[in-house]
RNA sequence: GGUGGGGUGGCCGAGUGGCUAAUGGCAGCAGACUGUAAAUCUGCCGGGCUCUGCCCUACGUAGGUUCGAAUCCUACCCCCACCA
């Protein structure tokens, strides 16, 4: 195996790394960590590249370790556009950190030699005395080293505060605390945390007289412009409640053709002969689809298992490939009901009821105005079929299977019906 | 602190008394074409309803003038530029 470095130059992951990392990975593993924000009680796929980082440090014999940022949270990271963050309680942060743990236990091991660890930068931020800190951290920065940060640089005209300014410094305290503590030699982020990453080895350089490193990864673009991981929804998260495994099959199997062979290096562990050579047949034959599958098939397993990635795929079939929704079964609908959402009315209720109420009652659409324009629209469908009367009424006849029917929104919104008895 | 400019629908940005729920662009939703792509074309796009129509809400906030205001007046709040 490859060492860190070029394993993650391979698979586009380094926007920008201290010049030493190369040298200190062909030394041998490194112990490396990522700061994530305990904000939200799951990871979102917008997180996959830091995890993935983490992954492949640990891969290639590395320790992986997971800062959580309850101490950084409290004050504030002025790189990027973020407003004010909200305060969580303690009990709060640390329900969310168990959480993001579980989760990241489908991308690390928290077991063996180089077990990945989780830490709290809480805890050795809040007990720092004002004196000390500008003791023994603000006598190793100039001001104008911290002018000089984009972080800082960009917001000069707009405004920063004190807090925002000296944020680089909590930031630099961790990565100093943890090459103290854990050994820790490096720190990977997003590209817009390189200056408060190389304050950090600015830090340990100027303390300890040694070297720590820093590495970057490139800001996730899709190539249609929109933002990486938003579905019309919001964000896409790990969490089967918050994201239904089939929407979440589904965000991937929809990625653009463009950003198929970026998305395979970043977000799953095959090798760059596998990439290439489903690529290959992709190319061959793009209606196939094959490189979707594939990168949809990884990660759903990754995340939610084996077992519920088969039941997505089936659902997904039989949505989408074009089967006979008269001929199909009553359990076949069944199967449904666990992906899609599903309304359950009592058969004498659904007899008779207008089409436009039931999207409503089904979530497909907002009002029964919405259900009006969208009709007219041509942008429902009720069993596979156009709605093309606004006062269309539910028959006997629309009742599939013992009691069943199929609701649409465009191509990509279902809604199940099932008349119970 | 002074002077000037400005705050319009999710965003950008027109509009300076009635023809304005408000031109245009972006984003979003839907249709056609496709591969559950991309590009392109078309429709919808403040909200609700008993929908060839009706009713709410809306142009920073609060008042006022007027038959009628996003447009005029007053006060207040906020933002930006230049100067100090």
């Amino acid at each position: 195996m490859p060492d860190l470095f070029t394993l993650l130059n391979e698979r586009g992951f380094v926007h920008d790394a201290t010049p030493g990392l190369p040298d200190r990975l062909r030394q041998g593993p490194i112990t490396g960590y990522v700061g994530f924000d305990p904000t939200a009680d799951s990871l979102h796929v917008g997180n996959l590249v830091p995890v993935m980082g983490l992954a492949w440090l640990q891969r290639t014999g590395g320790t992986p370790i997971v800062v959580i940022g309850a101490g950084t949270g409290m004050v504030g990271d002025p790189s990027g556009k973020r407003g004010e963050r909200p305060i969580l309680s303690v009990e709060r942060i640390d329900a969310n950190a168990q959480a993001i743990r579980a989760q990241l236990e489908r991308f690390l091991s928290f077991e063996g030699a180089n077990a990945a660890r989780m830490r709290n930068n809480a805890d050795w931020l809040r007990p720092i005395r004002l004196l000390d800190f500008l003791r023994d951290i603000g006598k190793h920065f100039t001001i104008s080293y911290m002018l000089q940060k984009e972080s800082v640089k960009s917001r000069m005209e707009t405004g920063i505060s004190f807090t925002e300014f000296s944020y680089m410094l909590t930031q630099a305290y961790d990565f100093w605390h943890l090459f103290l503590t854990d050994n820790c030699e490096l720190q990977m982020g997003g590209s817009d945390q390189w200056g408060n990453i190389t304050a950090g080895t600015e830090l340990i350089g100027r303390r300890e007289g040694k070297s720590a490193h820093a590495l970057v990864f490139p800001l996730i673009t899709t190539a249609s412009g929109t933002k990486f991981g938003k579905s019309e929804d919001g964000n896409v998260w790990l969490d089967p409640k918050k994201t239904s495994p089939y929407k979440f099959y589904q965000f991937w199997l929809n990625t653009d053709d463009r950003d198929l062979e970026r998305s395979l290096k970043f977000f799953t562990f095959l090798s760059l002969e596998e990439i290439r050579r489903v690529m290959d047949q992709q190319a061959g034959d793009p209606g196939q689809r094959a490189a979707h599958r594939l990168l949809a098939e990884e990660l759903t397993s990754r995340v939610h298992g084996a077992e519920t990635t088969k039941r997505v795929v089936a659902a997904s079939r039989l949505l989408f490939g074009g089967q006979d929704l008269r001929a199909a079964e009553a359990t076949v609908f069944q199967t449904l009901a666990d992906e899609i959402p599903t309304l359950r009315m009592a058969r004498a209720e659904v007899k008779g009821l207008p089409v436009i109420d039931l999207l409503v009652k089904a979530g497909l659409a907002s009002s029964k105005s919405d259900a009006r324009r969208g009709i007219q629209g041509k942008g429902f469908s009720l069993n596979a079929e156009p709605v093309s009367d606004v006062d269309r009424l539910l028959s006997e006849a629309d009742l599939l299977a013992g009691g069943h029917a199929m609701l649409q929104k465009g191509k990509k919104n279902y809604a199940l019906l099932v008349a119970e008895s």
